[in-house]
DNA sequence: CTCATAAAATGAGTAATCCTCACATTTTAT
DNA sequence: ATAAAATGTGAGGATTACTCATTTTATGAG
């Protein structure tokens, strides 16, 4: 999933563009990406123009459209980068678990760190508000998310009750979700009363998580 | 807050539209919201086109310019429309409780009503998907579940021990927000996942509050 | 090295669509 | 009846995502 093909674009023209192949492509397609990025850190991605993406990484307009089919496909592309990042440093948050507690601060941990990537990052902060407006983009959150929850299951379920595994699957799948949101209006908030959502959210999903965490 | 007057549009320039004072007036922009409708219904609101809502509504597109400064601001309306709707609701679910766990099956008799006005009314869970979409509306989603909460946490208060008041209080909005985004999510995914989901969080909010709620 | 063929690059131009504004018409006030 | 205010109108301006015919560069066989 690294490269730019998505098997997602299939609404409603099948768009095929060039795939970089050869190394002053590869170059390009970077240049492009550092150049929406930098754009979208000024003022915000609506208001981010294909010609001045264009011009800023120093290529005619023509020659970006060979590698992404339409706007939408940059800022997918960069929200899929970050999906991606936050999935690794989920999975390596989660190793090495032994205890329900140790699970639960691991946890807290986690969702601390992936509110602060949004307060670091306006970048981040920018694309992901505007998740939803993109109906492919949104599907590619839910599919994350169920993915996420399904490494949490996995790596959680051994200190769940196995009649409730069905359950606690879909709370999981819940939770990634609520995390987006909880942070996504954390961020959209006064910085201070972000903080004390954020507090609340977590302590509201070690709530949730002992309740299916019988002691072992 | 009925007319499409809304001191939330101070984004880059103040728009100032007529206000509907004539009989007649009102009348088209009655029209205007039903066109909108119909045509949100029938091939949601991304591809709906002004000239289209002004021909249904059977007025020229000036004409609808008069009331409504921009697309959005018909979306807008239709959705704070809708917040109204919900409020309303809201506040008549939450009237005459006397118990806690009164109070608790209220509030999941309430969830499960938003979930399913959202799963028997395509309009709006086509707005509500993109509300998202546009930063006004966005900031008025986020007042509209501060406002929620607050009516939640008012009435609910005297059942939490007051020393916990004000982390309740941001519960009560946090709740608000997340009952958005797990609908969103339950009504994005195959109906039956959507129902589970949907049991999973009512569960969740259930568990949230009655941590709260010292028994009396 | 030379030429033919394929791949990649280019940017002026097309198409779609939001929204304006100068003028016409209708209503209200005196 | 007349002036003033409110409302109605739709051709066209403005913006912007995206295309495609043409030019440039790379490849490779003779």
């Amino acid at each position: 999933m690294t490269s730019s093909k998505a098997t997602a674009s299939g609404d409603k023209a099948v768009l095929t563009r060039r795939k970089p192949t050869q190394e002053r492509a590869k170059a390009r397609v970077e240049r492009i990406l550092v150049a929406a990025t930098e754009l979208i850190a000024e003022s915000g991605s609506d208001t981010v123009r294909m010609t001045e993406v264009a011009s800023r990484a120093g290529i005619p307009i023509g020659s970006l459209y060979q590698y992404f089919p339409d706007k939408a496909a940059i800022l997918r592309f960069l929200a899929v980068r970050f999906m991606e990042r936050i999935r690794e440093s989920l999975t390596e948050g989660l190793q090495g678990i032994e205890t329900v507690d140790g699970a639960l601060a691991r946890i807290d941990q986690i969702v601390e760190g992936y509110y602060q990537t949004f307060i670091d990052e306006p970048v981040v902060r920018d694309i992901w508000s505007g998740t939803q407006s993109d109906k492919v983009l949104q599907a590619l959150d839910i599919e994350d998310s169920r993915d996420n929850g399904q490494i949490f299951y996995e790596v959680l379920k051994r200190f769940v009750d196995p009649a409730e595994h069905a359950r606690f699957e879909a709370a999981c799948f819940l939770i990634m979700q609520m995390a987006g949101a909880a942070t996504r209006l954390a961020i959209a908030v006064e910085r201070q009363e972000g903080d004390l959502l954020m507090v609340e959210f977590r302590r509201l999903v070690r709530r949730e998580l002992e309740s299916f965490m019988v002691a072992r």
